[in-house]
RNA sequence: GCGCUCUUAGCUCAGCUGGAUAGAGCAAUGCCCUUCUAAGGCAUAGGCCUCAGGUUCGAAUCCUGAAGGGCGCACCA
C-alpha cells in the first residue's frame, strides 16, 4: 500500500518521498514534508509549494484527497483502492503481506553451549532470531537458521568433571568437594542416571573416560535444548558442530595469509590493524587452537557457503568479540560488511520486587523452560518480541503471569476470537460477506480498514530494521482499534452488516498473520483459566 | 583507565532515516454490563524527553562535552 503510493509519487516527483503516517487520522492516510525540502530550493515558502502540489493531484485514482496544510502534504486514500486491496488480501489470505526478496541470508543464533538447558537470557535471543526468521521467510527471503554448536574446549572437559562429580555424590553418596566453575542444575541428575545406565557405574569414578561421557552427555543436553526451543515453537534448519571444523584450520589458516603471523610460539590474527583492540591468539604454544580459531574456520565455511547476507544473534556481553570475527572476516578476504552481528542484551527478573541477577555457571539460573511453563510459550514470546532485543529489559515475573489485560498477548487474542465470535453468530454466509462490498463505511469503520491493510508495512519495517517489536506494537493497536469499534457499533442486525463482518475479516486475517510471524496461533475462542 | 551501550510519565517501555499539540501498557482516581464474551470501553491525572552547548526554517531524534547506570576489555567459551 505504502510501497505503491510512494512509488507514484516518487514518479511524480522525481525523486525519493519521505512518507509518513500522520499523528492524527484527519489529517488523511499518509503525509509528506516534502514542501519543507523544497522550498529552499525554489525559494518559495513551504505553503505555497504544497498548496501548488495538492492541486496537481486532481485526477488520481488512488487519493480521493490530497491536502495541504501548514506546509504538510495530506493524502486520503480512495474508497475504492482500500476496498480492492482488502479483498484481494481476504481472495488470498496466505499471500497477505508477501514479498519476493530471494536474498540468501544465514541466520545464526542461540548457539548456546551444550553444557545445561537454555536460561531466560537465551529464550530472548531466541524468540528474537525466530521473529526475524519469520518475518524474513514471509517477506520472500531464502533464509536458513542455524545454530553453532561449541562443542570444543573447556567446557566440554567440564560437562564431564560435572557429571562425574554430581554421580559420585548422589550415586555413590561420596563427600565431593565442587569446583567453583562446576554445572549445576537438576538436568544433571538425569544425565547421571542416564550415563551409568549407558556405561557403568565404574565410569562415576574413571578420570580416563570423562571425554567420553562429556561426549555422549553434550548429545542428550543438545536434545534437550532442541526440545525446549520445539515447546517455544523455534526449529533450526542446520547443527554445525565447533569440533567438526577444526581440520579445516590448516587451509583456513593459509588462506588468511599475512593476517596471521607467529610469535613467541604462538600464532596470532592482526585484528588490531582492522579495528580491533589488539592482535589475538588463534593458537597457542601447545598448538591447541583457540575459541577464535574454531570461530574463523565456522564463518569461512559460511562464507564459502554462498550466502549473500549473514546475520549472527549473540549476547551483548560478546560485542567486544565483534570486531575480531569481522577482522578475520576481512582477511578472508570477503566482505565484512555482509557480516551483521545483532546483540540481545540481558534480561534481569524480577520476583516479589527482588533483583534476581543471572549467570551462567551458577546453579540458580532461571530455566527457559520453567519458565514457558509458568506463564506459556504465547506470552514469554510476546514478551520478548516486544522490546527491542539491544536494550536491557526488566520484568517482573508474577506480571506475566496474569490472565487479564495486563498481558497484551490476552488482549489481542480476545480481539481475534470475538471476530471468529461475531462471524458465527451472522445469518450471513461466508460467501455473502466476501462479496459485499467495503465502499461507503463510516469514518471509524474507514479508518479500522487502513489500520489492517498496514500491516505489510510493518512487517517489512520491522524486518529491514530489526526491530521485531514493531509488529507486536502494532497488534496491540489494531486490537484496540477493534475492540473500540466492536464498543461504539453494534454488527449483528446493522444496516451495514455484511460489511462490517468483511471489514472484521480483514482485521482478524492482520491479527492471525501478525501472531503467527511471532509464533503465535491466534485463538477462536477464549476460554477463561479458573484460578 | 579504555571501548560499546543506555538515560523519555510513579513503574516497564514506544517514539522510524530531524518535522504538525510528547505516546502506550501497568499502577492511581472516576464512570459504563436488560446491548454481538466487561478477558472490554470511556474519562481524569501524571513530562525542564538526565544536564550543558552546537548544527537549522525546525531537535526527544543529528554532533560535542559532562553526570549516572549496564556490558565488555583472556592464550574462557
Amino acid at each position: 500500500m505504502k510501497q505503491r503510493v510512494s512509488a507514484l509519487l516518487r514518479e511524480k516527483f522525481g525523486r525519493e518521498v519521505v512518507l509518513e503516517k500522520p499523528k492524527d487520522r484527519s489529517f488523511g492516510h499518509f503525509a509528506t514534508p516534502i514542501a519543507f525540502s523544497l522550498s529552499k530550493e525554489l525559494r518559495k515558502s513551504p505553503m505555497i509549494i504544497a498548496d501548488e502540489l495538492a492541486s496537481s493531484f486532481d485526477d488520481s485514482e488512488v487519493f480521493s484527497a490530497v491536502e495541504a496544510v501548514k506546509g504538510y502534504l495530506n493524502f486520503r486514500l480512495s474508497e475504492n483502492f482500500l476496498s480492492e486491496y482488502a479483498t484481494w488480501a481476504l481472495d488470498n489470505p496466505a499471500e497477505f503481506g508477501k514479498q519476493e526478496k530471494k536474498e540468501k541470508i544465514l541466520l545464526e543464533f542461540v548457539s548456546a553451549n551444550p553444557t545445561g538447558p537454555l536460561h531466560i537470557g537465551h529464550a530472548r535471543g531466541a524468540v528474537y532470531g525466530d521473529t526475524l526468521l519469520r518475518l524474513a521467510r514471509h517477506l520472500g527471503y531464502d533464509i536458513t537458521a542455524e545454530y553453532y554448536v561449541n562443542d570444543a574446549g573447556n567446557q566440554i572437559d567440564l560437562l564431564g568433571l560435572s557429571i562425574q562429580l554430581e554421580g559420585r555424590a548422589t550415586v555413590l553418596g561420596e563427600d565431593v568437594e565442587y569446583p567453583e566453575s562446576y554445572y549445576r542444575g537438576e538436568y544433571l541428575t538425569g544425565l547421571v542416571l542416564g550415563a551409568v545406565e549407558k556405561f557403568g557405574i565404574d565410569i562415576l569414578n574413571n578420570q580416563s573416560r570423562q571425554k567420553e561421557l562429556a561426549l555422549w552427555a553434550k548429545d542428550k543436553v543438545m536434545e534437550i535444548i532442541v526440545k525446549d526451543l520445539g515447546d517455544l515453537n523455534i526449529f533450526f534448519d542446520t547443527f554445525v558442530y565447533e569440533s567438526s571444523l577444526y581440520d579445516d584450520w590448516d587451509r583456513v589458516l593459509a588462506k588468511m595469509g599475512n593476517g596471521v603471523y607467529e610469535k613467541d610460539g604462538k600464532m596470532w590474527i592482526a585484528s588490531e590493524t582492522h579495528g580491533d583492540e589488539k592482535d589475538r591468539v588463534v593458537v597457542r604454544e601447545d598448538n591447541r587452537p583457540t575459541y577464535l580459531a574454531g570461530d574463523i574456520v565456522y564463518h569461512n565455511q559460511k562464507f564459502e557457503r554462498g550466502y549473500e547476507h549473514h546475520v549472527n544473534i549473540w549476547g551483548a556481553d560478546h560485542h567486544g568479540y565483534i570486531p575480531r570475527v569481522k577482522a578475520a572476516v576481512e582477511f578472508l578476504d570477503y566482505d565484512s560488511n555482509k557480516l551483521e552481528v545483532l546483540l540481545s542484551q540481558m534480561v534481569s527478573l524480577l520476583k516479589d520486587g527482588e533483583p534476581y541477577k543471572m549467570s551462567k555457571r551458577a546453579g540458580n539460573v532461571i530455566l527457559m523452560s520453567d519458565i514457558v511453563e509458568e506463564i506459556g510459550s504465547d506470552a514469554l514470546r510476546f514478551i520478548f518480541a516486544s522490546k527491542k532485543s539491544d536494550t536491557a529489559l526488566e520484568f517482573d515475573l508474577a506480571e506475566f503471569k496474569k490472565q487479564d489485560s495486563s498481558n497484551p498477548i490476552f488482549y489481542i487474542q480476545y480481539a481475534h476470537a470475538r471476530i471468529n465470535t461475531i462471524l458465527n453468530k451472522s445469518d450471513f454466509s461466508r460467501e455473502e460477506i466476501l462479496n459485499s462490498s467495503l465502499k461507503g463505511l463510516n469514518e471509524n469503520a474507514d479508518s479500522l480498514l487502513f489500520d489492517a491493510l498496514l500491516l505489510p508495512e510493518i512487517i517489512e519495517d520491522a524486518f529491514s530494521s530489526r526491530q521485531v517489536q514493531k509488529l507486536p506494537d502494532y497488534l496491540k493497536a489494531l486490537a484496540a482499534s477493534l475492540h473500540k469499534f466492536y464498543y461504539d457499533f453494534r454488527i449483528i442486525g446493522s444496516e451495514d452488516e455484511a460489511k462490517l463482518l468483511k471489514l472484521f475479516m480483514v482485521v482478524a486475517l492482520s491479527l492471525k498473520t501478525g501472531l503467527s510471524l511471532m509464533g503465535i496461533k491466534a485463538k477462536d475462542h477464549m476460554s477463561k483459566e479458573e484460578e
